[in-house]
DNA sequence: AATGGGACCTGCGCGC
DNA sequence: TGCGCGCAGGTCCCAT
């Protein structure tokens, strides 16, 4: 459930605290996620190595250290980065000069841990979409030219659009009032406007409550996200929508539980 | 080429 | 009570 408002929000609790200190120790206590190099090379790159930047693009974290090489996070489904940590918790520690650990912590080991030299070529990266704040409605209607997908597809598809994922994908369309099966180039000219904005307005709100937590996700200081709490749809089948009163219902597309008022979105 | 489903994983909640 | 099953969803991979 970390979708683009949730990495931001760690992104910028990271950069507060972890800027400039030298990650002097790794403790490995399930190498499982780390996807590249080998666990031994992953190590001892990593020790003596300065956090000089913190990145984000989409839903991946970008550690940039001074030995020229980036240590790339993805938190998939459950993936936690907690500061300051506790190692008997996490799956990987990093203990920092200042004498803290920067845990990450899994509960189903999904998520995946790469120190690459270039992270803009990894193939992830090179496949995606722009993320949202990246374009101009103009560029956004045209994207959805000939796209006879579902529009929720399109909007949880990284290659087309990166950042987004189930939760915001379900909430962004109930707020712009348009059902989530809706082939996208069906979509009159003052839907995708409304859509756009929409989609820029949930995704901002979200980074300003920091986050929604309504799993895994908690910010990197273990509080909670406050923004599950302004949900319309997300998590609510067969309670009354908040606008009409009609019970939201969930049905399965693309393989994903996907929750929409009947009424409000067509 | 675009789409669909399974795999990767674990823990929770449900029904019997 | 306890067990087995389905489900949660980000991404990759393979099949159609």
């Amino acid at each position: 459930m970390p979708e683009l408002p949730e990495v931001e929000t760690i992104k910028n609790a990271l950069k507060k605290v972890v800027l400039s200190q030298k990650i002097v120790d790794v403790v490995v206590n399930n190498p499982k996620v780390i996807k590249e190099p080998s666990v031994k090379e992953f190590v001892k790159d990593l020790e003596g190595a300065t956090i000089t930047d913190v990145l984000r693009k989409a839903k991946l974290l970008i550690l940039e250290l001074s030995n020229a090489k980036s240590l790339c996070i993805h938190l998939k489904l459950t993936g936690q980065l907690i500061y300051p940590g506790n190692p008997s918790l996490s799956r990987i520690s990093f203990k920092l000069s200042n004498g803290n650990f920067l845990d990450f912590r899994d509960q189903r080991l999904l998520g995946e841990l790469r120190l690459v030299k270039d992270w803009r070529s990894l193939k992830f990266i090179q496949e995606l979409g722009p993320q949202p704040f990246e374009i101009t409605f103009g560029e956004f209607k045209k994207m959805l030219e000939n796209k006879k997908t579902p529009i929720k597809i399109l909007l949880m598809d990284q290659t087309f659009i990166s950042g987004i994922g189930n939760l915001y994908a379900a909430e962004i369309l109930f707020r712009a009032g348009i059902h989530p099966k809706r082939a996208a180039y069906l979509l009159l000219d003052k839907e995708k406007e409304v859509l756009f904005k929409e989609m820029l307005a949930t995704l901002k709100e979200a980074i300003a409550h920091k986050g929604s937590s309504v799993d895994q996700y908690v910010q990197l200081s273990g509080e909670p996200g406050e923004y599950a709490k302004y949900h319309k749809v997300y998590g609510r089948e067969n309670l009354p929508c908040l606008v009409c009163k009609t019970p939201i219902k969930r049905i399965s597309l693309g393989g994903r539980g996907t929750y929409f008022c009947p009424k409000c979105q067509k």
